[in-house]
This record gives C-alpha cells, sequence and structure tokens, in this order.
RNA sequence: GCGGGCGUGGCGGAAUUGGUAGACGCGCCGGACUCAAAAUCCGGUUCUGGUGACAGAGUGUCGGUUCGAGUCCGACCGCCCGCACCA
C-alpha cells in the first residue's frame, strides 16, 4: 500500500535526533485520514469496549488529566493488535455547578462557558495521539442528550422508579440558595459566611433502593473489579439482619403514641439499654417541640450544621432529655429515659435507637456526658467477669451474655435469636412486639438540583392533577437561553415566563418543575450512548447489546462508590424499561492514580507554576529560585495537580518540547498505574532519552539490516540465540503486563529488550552467521510491542525499517514457545531459610535429585558443619531450603 | 466520627501472590570519547564490618504463625480516598 505524501520520512540521515513535533502531527493525520480509529457497528471481528471515565470541562487540560487515557489508548491500541473492533469514544460530563460560578464571577453565560472549554480541551488532547473514535463525541449538556435523559426519566416514572419525597438541603440563609456540601464550611455558606440552615425539600427520587439486594448481590460477579471497589460498595448498601423493636411508652407521649420502634442489629444487648435516643427529624421530635420550648431550641440548634454525614457523626455528641419515658421490655418497673439526640439518623432505620453504651461507641460517648448508666452484658471468654469493665472503649467482640437474666451464658448470636423468639410472642398495642427485619443502609437517589446548568425533570405542577409528566411530542424540555446570575439561587425559577405552562391534562395555568437533574444522572449511561450516540431514542438496543457490557472501564478511586453504584442501577432500570438488555454495565474496571506535582510558593505565599521555576540540587539540597527574577521559591508539598496550586504542566508544552509520545511513556513508567506518579522535569527528560535512543537504534541499524520480510533465519551464533531468546521472552511479558494492566512492568522489560539489543550489537559479530536477521526481529518486536505507549515513535521507526503498513495495521507478535523453553534451571538454594547459594539443574530434574545436589553444595557442607540435615523442603522449580 | 486502602535503597518502584528483597528507571560516583562542554557509551551503587572471599542487619513500629514473611494474623503510627448536593 502506498503512503500518502506527508508520511514520507522527514528524516534522512541516522544520525539526526528524533523530532517529535514534525512526527507526531504527521501521524496524527494519517490515522485520522484513514480512520483506523472509526469502529463499524457490522464489524465481524470479536467487540472490545474500551472506556476511560470522561472528563468535566473545567477550562484547560493538564497532564495529570491525560494519565487514564494514556492507560486506556494503550488497552485500545493493544487490543486492535490482537484483532478486536475496538470502541474506544470520548466525551464531555459536561452539566454542573462550576460552569454557574463562573458565570456568576465572569457574567459568561454557562453554555458559552463550557463549549468554549470542551473546544479547547479536545485541541489539547488530540495532541496526545490517543485512537479515539472522535465521531461519537458528545456533551452531555447537548440538547440531543439531555433530550433522551428526559425520556429515560419518563420511562423511569412510567416503571415505577421515581418517587416524590422530603429531603433536607443546606440553606444559606443569606443568599437565600441551596448549597451544595463542598459550598458549606465549619456550618457556613463559603459565599456569604452565613450560618446554613437546613431545610426540607420536596424532591424527586430515584428509587435504586429496591434494587439493594440486587446490586449487592451481584457485586460477586464482578470479578475483574478491584476488591477494595465491591468491599466499598457492599459497606455502603450496608445490608444488615435485625430486630424491630416496639417499646412501650410509659403514659402517653405527646401526639397520642403509645409505642416507640426502634431498629437494632444488637438486641442480645437489650438487658444493656440506658437510654432511648431519637433523631432530630423525627416525627415525634416535631411534636414534643410543639409544645416544649427548650426541645424547640435544641432541634433548631442541631439545625445549625450542614446536612453531611460526616457533619453529624464529628459533631460532639448531644441530647435533650425529653422527659419521657419507655418500659423495658423484659425488666418490670424499669424505665429508659427518652433523648433527642444529634447523632442519631433520621434515614436509617426507624430514625430512632435504643442505647446500649458498653457495646456502642456512639452510644457510650453519650452516656458518659449525661452521665447514664453503662451496663456490660457481652463479656469476652478470656476475661474474668469481676474484671471487665467498660469506661472510654465500647466493647464490639464476641462473647458471652451477663447480666441479662435468661440470657446469661448464651452467645451473642444465640441470645439475639432468643430476644427476636421472645418479643415476636408478644402482643403490645394490638402487634407483636418486635418483628425480624432486614435493612439497607443505601437509600434512594435524590436527583433534585435547584440549579440552572443540568438536565431539566421533564415534569409540570398543576394546582388540581398534581405533577404531570411533559408530554412525549413536547420534549425535550429545553433550558431557556435569557438567564441572569446576578442573584444567587435558581434562574430558572427566577425566569419570567419559562416555567408558565398549560397543564397537560386539564390545560389549566400550571407550572413547570424548576428542579434540574443531578450531574451523576448524566454519567450514569453515557457509556450506553456512545453505543448510538445520535440516536433519537436513548440508545438502539440492539447495538447496545452488542457493544456493552464495556470491557475496560478506567476511572479514579474516588468514584468507587456514587457514580459505580448509580450506573449499576441505571443498568437495571434501563433493562427494565427496554432500553438495554444487560447485567453489569463494567465487566472490567481499574482504578487509577493521579498525577501529583511538587508546589512552588514565593515569600508571600502566592503559588507559582513549574514553568516559572528552575530546580538546582545542591550537596544535596533542592533549591528553586524564579526563572526570570532569581528570587528564591519555597518548594512546598506534591500534590494532585491542580488549577488552584498552580502546579499543573499542559499537554502544549510537553508536545512541543518532548512530544506526546515522552508524556505517555513517562507517566506510566515506574509508578504502577494504580498509585500516583510524581511528575517532574527530571523524569521526563529520563524518558525523553529513552525516545532518542530508540530512534539511534532503530536509524543506526537500519542500512546493516536484511529488507524487512527477510525469510530466514539462517546460522546463528550462540549471541544471536541469546538476543532471540530475550526479544521471545520480551513479547510473552510485555503481553502479559498489558493484559493485566501493569503498563509499569511492561516498560520495565522493554528497557530490558533494548538493553539486550544493544549488547548483542556491541558485541563481536561472525559474518557467517544471520546475526542481522536475528536483530531485525528484536528491533521490530521491540517497536511492535512499544507501539501501544508511544505509538508515533513507532510508526516512524517502523517506517524506517522499510515497512509499508502502519504499525496501527499490524498485528501483535506472537512468542515462539521453542525459544521461551529453558534446559537448566537456577534454584536458590537456602540454608535454615537464608539464600547461600545457587543451585544449576536441569529443567526436568527430580525431587530426589536436587536434594542430592543441594546437600553436596559446598555452603550446605559449611553450615552444617558435619551434623546431618534434619529436612530438605524442595519446592519444584522455586526453591531449595536445607534446615539444620 | 464511620467505611476502604497504602507504607520496600538517596528517589519512583519490582518481587511469578508464602519461596533469591531491591528487576527496570531516576539520581549519584568512577571511567571512555572531547581542546572543552553537552550528548553518548562502559562500570559501580541497600546499610554496617572486612583489601577480599565473606559475614551481619534490613521492606513504617511492636509482637505472632511458618522450614521460609515485603506478602498471612494482632496491636500501634503515618499518609491517601469516600461519606449520598464537587465532579
Amino acid at each position: 500500500m502506498d503512503l500518502p505524501p506527508t508520511t514520507m520520512p522527514s528524516m534522512t540521515a541516522s544520525t539526526e535526533r528524533y523530532n517529535p513535533r514534525n512526527v507526531e502531527a504527521r501521524w496524527q493525520s494519517v490515522w485520522e485520514e484513514r480512520g483506523l480509529f472509526r469502529c463499524p457497528d457490522d464489524d465481524p471481528r470479536p467487540k472490545y469496549y474500551v472506556l476511560e471515565m470522561f472528563p468535566y470541562p473545567s477550562g484547560r487540560i493538564h497532564i495529570g488529566h491525560t494519565r487514564n487515557y494514556t492507560m486506556g489508548d494503550v488497552v485500545a491500541r493493544y487490543r486492535r493488535a490482537r484483532g478486536y473492533n475496538v470502541l474506544h469514544p470520548m466525551g464531555w460530563d459536561a452539566f454542573g455547578m462550576p460552569a454557574e460560578n463562573a458565570a456568576m464571577q465572569n457574567k459568561v453565560h454557562p453554555k458559552e462557558w463550557t463549549y468554549a472549554n470542551i473546544a479547547t480541551m479536545r485541541d489539547q488532547l488530540k495532541l496526545m495521539g490517543f485512537s479515539i473514535d472522535w465521531s461519537r463525541e458528545f456533551a452531555t449538556c447537548d440538547e440531543e442528550y439531555y433530550a433522551q435523559q428526559q425520556r429515560l426519566f419518563l420511562d423511569f416514572l412510567k416503571a415505577g422508579l421515581v418517587r416524590r419525597k422530603s429531603a433536607k438541603v443546606n440553606w444559606d440563609p443569606v443568599d437565600q440558595t441551596v448549597l451544595a456540601n463542598e459550598q458549606v464550611i465549619d456550618g457556613r455558606g463559603w459565599r456569604s459566611g452565613a450560618l446554613v440552615e437546613q431545610r426540607e425539600l420536596t424532591q424527586w427520587f430515584l428509587a435504586i433502593s429496591d434494587y439493594a439486594d440486587e446490586l449487592l448481590e451481584a457485586l460477586k460477579t464482578l470479578e475483574r473489579w478491584p476488591e477494595k471497589v465491591r468491599i466499598m460498595q457492599e459497606k455502603w448498601i450496608g445490608r444488615s439482619e435485625g430486630l424491630r423493636i416496639r417499646f412501650q411508652f410509659a403514659g402517653t407521649a405527646p401526639g397520642g403514641a403509645e409505642i416507640l420502634e426502634v431498629f437494632t442489629t444488637r438486641p442480645d444487648t437489650l438487658f444493656g439499654a440506658s437510654f432511648m435516643a431519637l433523631s432530630p427529624d423525627h416525627p415525634l421530635s416535631a411534636e414534643i417541640a410543639a409544645t416544649d420550648e427548650k426541645a424547640r431550641a435544641f432541634i433548631a440548634e442541631c439545625q445549625r450544621r450542614g446536612t453531611s454525614a460526616e457533619a453529624v457523626e464529628t459533631a460532639e455528641k448531644s441530647g435533650y432529655d425529653t422527659g419521657l419515658k419507655v418500659r423495658h421490655p423484659f425488666l418490670d418497673g424499669k424505665l429508659l429515659p427518652v433523648y433527642i439526640a444529634n447523632f442519631v439518623l433520621m434515614g436509617y432505620g426507624t430514625g430512632a435507637i435504643f442505647g446500649c453504651p458498653a457495646h456502642d461507641q456512639r452510644d457510650l460517648d453519650f452516656a458518659n456526658r449525661y452521665g447514664l448508666p453503662v451496663t456490660p452484658v457481652v463479656k469476652p471468654d478470656e476475661v474474668a467477669e469481676a474484671d471487665f469493665t467498660v469506661l472510654e472503649e465500647a466493647y464490639l467482640g464476641p462473647g458471652r451474655l451477663v447480666h441479662s437474666d435468661f440470657l446469661n451464658g448464651m452467645g451473642v448470636e444465640e441470645a439475639k435469636e432468643e430476644v427476636a423468639r421472645r418479643l415476636e410472642g408478644r402482643q403490645v398495642a394490638g402487634a407483636p412486639q418486635a418483628s425480624r427485619e432486614v435493612n439497607f443502609r443505601l437509600r434512594d437517589w435524590g436527583i433534585s438540583r435547584q440549579r440552572y446548568w443540568g438536565c431539566p425533570i421533564p415534569m409540570i405542577h398543576c394546582r388540581t392533577c398534581g405533577a404531570v409528566p411533559v408530554p412525549e411530542a413536547d420534549l425535550p424540555v429545553r433550558l431557556p437561553q435569557d438567564i441572569d446570575f446576578d442573584k444567587p439561587g435558581n434562574p430558572l425559577d427566577r425566569h419570567p415566563s419559562w416555567k408558565d405552562v398549560a397543564c397537560p391534562q386539564c390545560g389549566a395555568q400550571a407550572r413547570r418543575e424548576t428542579d434540574t437533574m443531578d450531574t451523576f444522572v448524566d454519567s450514569s449511561w453515557y457509556f450506553a450512548r456512545f453505543t448510538a450516540p445520535r440516536a433519537a431514542t436513548p440508545t438502539v438496543p440492539e447495538i447496545a447489546n452488542a457493544w456493552l457490557p464495556v470491557d475496560q472501564y478506567i476511572g479514579g478511586i474516588e468514584h468507587a462508590i456514587l457514580h459505580l453504584l448509580y450506573s449499576r442501577f441505571f443498568t437495571r432500570a434501563m433493562t427494565e424499561t427496554g432500553h438495554l438488555d444487560l447485567a453489569e454495565p463494567f465487566a472490567g474496571l481499574f482504578t487509577q492514580g493521579m498525577v501529583v506535582h511538587e508546589t512552588y510558593r514565593e515569600p508571600d505565599g502566592a503559588f507559582l507554576p513549574p514553568e516559572e521555576i528552575v530546580v538546582e540540587e545542591k550537596s544535596g539540597v533542592r533549591q528553586a529560585r524564579h526563572a526570570k527574577t532569581g528570587a528564591p521559591v519555597e518548594i512546598g508539598p506534591i500534590e494532585k495537580m491542580s488549577k488552584s496550586k498552580r502546579n499543573t504542566v499542559g499537554p502544549e508544552e510537553i508536545s512541543r518540547n518532548y512530544g506526546a509520545d515522552t508524556a505517555r511513556w513517562f507517566m506510566l513508567s515506574d509508578s504502577p498505574p494504580e498509585r500516583d506518579v510524581q511528575w517532574s522535569a527530571a523524569g521526563v527528560e529520563g524518558a525523553h532519552r529513552f525516545v532518542q535512543r530508540i530512534w539511534r537504534m532503530v536509524t543506526g541499524a537500519a542500512a546493516s539490516l536484511p529488507p524487512a520480510g527477510s525469510p530466514g533465519p539462517g546460522r546463528l551464533s550462540e549471541a544471536d540465540i541469546g538476543l532471540r531468546r530475550a526479544t521471545h521472552r520480551a513479547i510473552r511479558d510485555v503481553t502479559e503486563a498489558i493484559e493485566n494492566l501493569r503498563f509499569n512492568r511492561a516498560i520495565a522489560f522493554l528497557h530490558d529488550l533494548a538493553n539486550q539489543i544493544a549488547i548483542h550489537d556491541s558485541g563481536d559479530k561472525d559474518d557467517s552467521c544471520d546475526s542481522g536477521w536475528a536483530q531485525r526481529e528484536a528491533l521490530e518486536s521491540l517497536i511492535l510491542l512499544m507501539g501501544p505507549f508511544m505509538p508515533h515513535l513507532a510508526e516512524e521507526a517502523w517506517q524506517v525499517l522499510g515497512h509499508d503498513r502502519l504499525v496501527a495495521e499490524t498485528d501483535w507478535p506472537e512468542a515462539d514457545p521453542a525459544l521461551l523453553r529453558e534446559d537448566e534451571i537456577i534454584l536458590p538454594l537456602q540454608v535454615n531459610g537464608k539464600k547461600r547459594d545457587d543451585l544449576k539443574v536441569a529443567r526436568d530434574a527430580s525431587v530426589a535429585e536436587i536434594e542430592a545436589a543441594a546437600l553436596a553444595a559446598e555452603c550446605v557442607q559449611r553450615f552444617l558443619e558435619g551434623r546431618p540435615a534434619r529436612k530438605v523442603i524442595v519446592v519444584p522449580g522455586r526453591i531449595v531450603n536445607v534446615v539444620g
């Protein structure tokens, strides 16, 4: 095949340095012209879908963002070479708060700001040479995308997966606006500084809790997910079996309640109960507050903090004694005081607990503060009863019941069962006193956001008909363009006419829903949309089902729970509503580490970007100064690359100075991909030296090699065979490393192969041998194996070696098993568990032979000093250990 | 506060998952080439003692299991991620 003229070698003399600036742009346009990364839906090859979590278009991309795309690209290019039809798309998670903040600060329309950022970032990404099918690109703020999302919402509504409930939000009383948790700092609004209040709002929820059991069970099937992510999701879903117990009030509570219901997973500790606690949001708390001013003040106090669980749980435990009492179910005459307590969450169980201080840390902290009794009722076996006390630390371990009447002597599980059995059989206020219950920590997903820059929720509120869905024909509900950000709060709500609409049912004057959807909704199905990005329905089920699941998903560990769980839920909901037929969205998951960089600060504390800094090392001490003024600069801690710390490096300057290949190579070298990598100028230089080294090797050898595709080999010297062995070992090892996403190891093996080629090259040559053939094989393998990492250099080198086809069109090399087999192996020889020598044995030596050889070894004789060995442990192929 | 993870030379890390601790790279030291420098090439580089062969110590700290522990178990220290309205 003839190459287009633009691809003719730019370098003629082999001594010239490799110039990535020209070369990279050129190969990128060749790939583009040939449409190599387009993936047709009707391709007979097996499919492979590789996806990296799509970016938020925050402004400019920095090199830190590009690490996970580089990983994905290595996988994509590798799979293509293995004969797969690879889907590797890119898009933009484009709704969200930063666009609104920019609008307020800079008077830019969120839409304009977002699309301008996307344009910039797309250009930046393209510099990196990723093998992406750009024809499938979309942004979640595209009308085309959010229109389909509204369709999904309405289908979910029909399927009973949408609910309307009340939920708390952070309210800034000065700005008169709802705040996100991250906008609440130490209980105050980030802009106004006002003390945040909690407000109840009626909002839209997706019924993820209906799938709690299934989402939990199916975790077992996700074999190619990191264990830690599965564990985190398991804990998050938080299935627990327990008992709902109905405590009787002594007397009547406000509002006429006779019963206080609690949920507990520890009914065995019932005899250790010393108080009851209600959530400040419990209905009974409100009843009490209606007539009790102090209770009202306490609840108000609890509500003067953010709504996040973190804020609730890190606050010092406090409570208010309501004066109410409940009867202990088993102890006649024993009454337990009822508190309202700040650490009890309304969202879990019944919003009320019985406190057993000895066996729950939160209860203990609370009891110690209010002088409530602490009675240990579960005692570890190894401690005597008289010695067992609980003071500052609750006892959570196993043991036997004490101080517990009929439970005494039982184990924890047995006691739980006994309490359940007895209470179930007893009636209070016309119902059994207890019932077994399975509870989940997972709550329904509140998707309402009081913001402009999001997907409008396609509902209409009518005075008579209630909440009515927008009719199919009226979709999409578009965001209005003429909005103002002069005031905080939701511009949709303030808009003079947008929300005015006729009720689709009765035709009366009605009002649009002004809340938009949580941006997590946008990212919960984008992976499915990529399979048919322009379709007039959310998906084309046959196409989506053929491409999905994503074979390899790559993204940050910070998404371990919410994004991944929501996507798993959406997959089920979309299957339920006929848009997909799929069990799980992501068959393989990999969580990559971040790119971190030193920070630099001027004496006044202002951050400086790396390009304005010169770092010097004098007698082991690194010192930084300003590149222009020479003024000293403080080297700060190493942190995640971020705009605010100004410790970013852009793709442009890397592309300009070293080339994308150097950056790609460096980011995957050294650090294992799941861990952070520290970007440093020295590291980049090192990677670039390797690029130049490969170029010298290839151009230096090209003229003297037999032509590409020569038959062979003829006679080979010992050294030639050694090089062939090294080549085929590298093919095996690099392949395995990429398969397992251990890119740093793959790179180490490639270094090794390059070293072996250099050693072979500098050795004595026997003219009667086909050394050039072995050398060509080694160089070609090296180029093909590094192709996924440094695709531009690989193409250029491949061409220099006389090939017409592109690396991007060439099959992955295969290792020859005959060259991988070793006839002799070297076993480490230990004496008493410490390595003393190496033992060279035949590959198929028997255990007895190895044992004899070990005992005969000089070092064994020396260490045993004539005593007979007590034991010889032989692990075939691994190790020999002589125990003396 | 709760949940999850991580910790190995001067530095990034490797170690076939219980079997040679330090692969590979960076840095540093020495040498070659050069008028010189850069670039490049070759050699060395965990620590301690020894000219050396070699010996001892060593994977955050303390303890345990094992013929054998970076890897498994327990306690502690430090750092990172998440906690439902950041994306």
